[in-house]
DNA sequence: TTTTATCCCATCGGATTAGTAGGGTTTAAG
DNA sequence: CTTAAACCCTACTAATCCGATGGGATAAAA
């Protein structure tokens, strides 16, 4: 199960995704950077109810992590550094809730040996490594783009 | 990520499915009954080692879940009720670590209605269940037998 | 009746999660 | 230059969950 702030994470990244799509589509002429239309917390929770403090947490986390890039002082605010396509969903867990593999022996990202792993446990590491495939398939291919879809619209490729 | 019961209980799992097919194997002329060839917790520590008491409560779990039955007393424990085939590796994970869906809002088993589900969680919950989906083609077809195979022999479909 | 087991319930320490508090630093605007 | 808006950082706490343990009740076989 995704935890909260892996949620609100994806709260907060799909207004990110429309402001960053709504600036491209106004800068079709002007060219305006990410970096001069960033989005504030306080924005953000006028969109998505949450505590304030408690995003600026999740939001260091995604800038720490790569994802976002913020703007200090008056006016500013946090912004995506790429396309909402280029950034997986896959990434977003990692960096707020860890591993996705059901088992640290068949992580990809934060492997870690197992111990006692006798023949019974390697047989359901195999069979575990199928579920982190599985996942990944999804998780790897949705992107940011996907999460910002009109919600009638239905899912691309769904 | 799997819980320390779940994998236990697979641990566990594997050592009474050997049993099992060895049982059926024998008893080709015999027929013995499940019930007459239960194994006790202290042989399936020895297998794999772990604490007793802890594998207990895990043992009840399952049985409580309705995989296995279980006989008291002297030359009583644990045996399985059906084929291992008729086992998928989802029963044995909703039993011990609930939900396998990454949402509440999107878990066939444990489903919870999600507060605050404005259009951009709806984006999300989409993406949630084609997660959940990846995850039970590979667990709702994936049985108890295929946590015995030999570790050298390759996974059937794999 | 003793031994061997499952069964049941209660507890407990440590880790994690979700959220809070309070201040520091940077920047833009007046 | 001052002020207000915003990000940044550290620490703390309350609640919950996880892994594990302890003590005993019940049942069956020898």
């Amino acid at each position: 199960m995704l935890s909260k702030k892996a949620q609100y994470a994806f709260r907060a990244l799909s207004t990110l995704v429309r402001m960053d799509l709504q600036r491209r589509a106004d800068g079709a002429d002007a060219t305006v950077a990410a970096s001069d239309a960033p989005t504030s917390i306080t924005e953000i929770v006028k969109v998505h109810p949450m505590s304030t403090k408690f995003l600026e947490t999740i939001l260091l986390d995604l800038k720490r992590g790569g994802i976002l890039g913020s703007k200090k002082g008056k006016g500013g605010g946090y912004y995506l550094l790429k396309h909402p396509d280029d950034t997986p969903l896959a990434q977003v867990i990692r960096i707020l809730d860890g591993p996705i593999a059901p088992l640290p022996c068949v992580s990809l990202h934060f492997y870690e040996r197992c111990q006692d792993c006798n023949e019974a446990v390697c047989g359901l590491n195999r069979l575990m490594a199928e579920v982190r495939d599985a996942n990944l398939a999804v998780l790897e291919k949705r992107t940011l783009s996907d999460l910002a879809v009109d919600p009638g619209a239905g899912l691309a490729g769904a």
